[in-house]
DNA sequence: ATTATCTATAGATCTATAGATAATGC
DNA sequence: ATTATCTATAGATCTATAGATAATGC
């Protein structure tokens, strides 16, 4: 039947089901045939919608951090905070997909993120941060979030449970010592990473100084 | 002539020669009747050296990052430079074979990695950096440097001039003076987000404080 | 005329195993 | 006997295009 009354394919509907094959059988299951049968449809009817493989890759990679919200907070002393929320975002709307996440790497048009940038530096501007520091912190944040998430997400199942696996503490002593030490979580240690980040690039700024914690001073000059 | 004189292959050359391919032809261009191809055997060949694809990938992968070298740093209140060093030479390895980048987010085995990490924390603990810091300063520097450089090597040829590419003055003014303020490079920008970083770990940590820079200024309790 | 599917298929690969074979080392 | 190659091949895919075809909307 050549052409149906309602169309059978719609590129949303095809990249939720290309989603929910990453997530369920992984990455390398994926392929157009694959999404075709899931979809019941043939492979190549898919082409009508994306041009070729890649398009659908980057359509995927888009819905991933479409999901991404933005902090709403109003700018001010405490802007580390949108950071952090943002950062978090984005954290966990990558782990709902994590087999997808190599994608991001290479399939995700870094325009799409520029539009976040715009507000972020706009953020950044109205909570009187200098502009010298603006690039290094939003290339930071880029840098930072998307590698930290990334290692994060290509974890094994075994291997999450503890922040470093298979630590042998007769030939790793102070490594031993030193996770015995820590109390935190992946999430927790992620977010004082920024918070730990945005405080070190304004040390040296008169104001407005970072305030990330509860227990955060203020830098003297 | 089923059996040479002297053995054809050997993992080191097959490894170097498999890094040869991805480094000039891409990572896509990879695969094993490619290899073989270009050490003159066989296909199957190679199987009889490696168990199976994804363990050459696995020593592909190790063979970048075996390149790296450990900074020969005293232990000190300058430690954070040990982190930097560390944080560049990694930096260096990697982007020269910047296509391999996806393998080391995928076939790297973290008990490699961990031996390293051993090595920093005793030399945390030389330092004097207090116990409680030392899993979020190693696990915070994995993060942020694969993170970083994996982001830095997949970006395009075109792009890799600017910090942000395509970024229009007219829709997007507060970037576009965010960037005119900046005037780091990169590598720069990289250097910088390992001491920023750093820094903000100690913040409230008495001593030893970070000095990681020439303007680097002591915290006050 | 345009839209949205289908069938058919070119054309190129891949990964990996089984089993033969000759050189080497004991 | 072991080592290190080879040939042959199973078996499974893939990506993408060409061209047919029927439903829809003007």
């Amino acid at each position: 039947m050549p052409r149906p009354s309602k169309p059978l394919i719609s590129r949303t509907a095809a990249v939720a089901a290309a989603l929910e094959i990453i997530d369920t059988e992984g990455l390398e299951a994926f392929s157009v045939p694959r999404l075709a049968k899931h979809l019941g449809v043939q492979a190549p009817s898919l082409y009508y919608h994306f041009a070729d493989k890649a398009e659908l890759m980057s359509a995927v990679a888009l819905h991933v951090i479409g999901d991404v919200s933005l902090p709403r907070r109003k700018p001010g002393p405490d802007w580390p905070e949108y950071f952090v929320t943002l950062g978090l975002n984005f954290r966990t709307g990558i782990l709902r997909h994590r087999n997808a996440a190599p994608i991001l790497l290479q399939a995700l048009p870094r325009t799409v993120l520029l539009r976040r940038y715009e507000e972020a530096a706009e953020f950044l501007a109205a909570s009187g941060v200098p502009e010298e520091l603006h690039v290094q912190i939003l290339d930071g944040m880029e840098r930072l979030s998307l590698g930290a998430v990334l290692t994060e997400a290509v974890r094994s199942p075994g291997s999450r449970a503890t922040i470093f696996p298979n630590v042998d503490p007769a030939s790793q002593p102070a490594l031993a010592r030193a996770l015995a030490a820590n109390d935190r979580t992946s999430k927790r240690l992620y977010e004082e990473m920024i918070r730990s980040f945005l405080y070190g690039v304004v040390r040296d700024a008169e104001l407005p100084a970072a305030q990330p914690t509860a227990q955060g001073r203020r830098l003297t000059s």
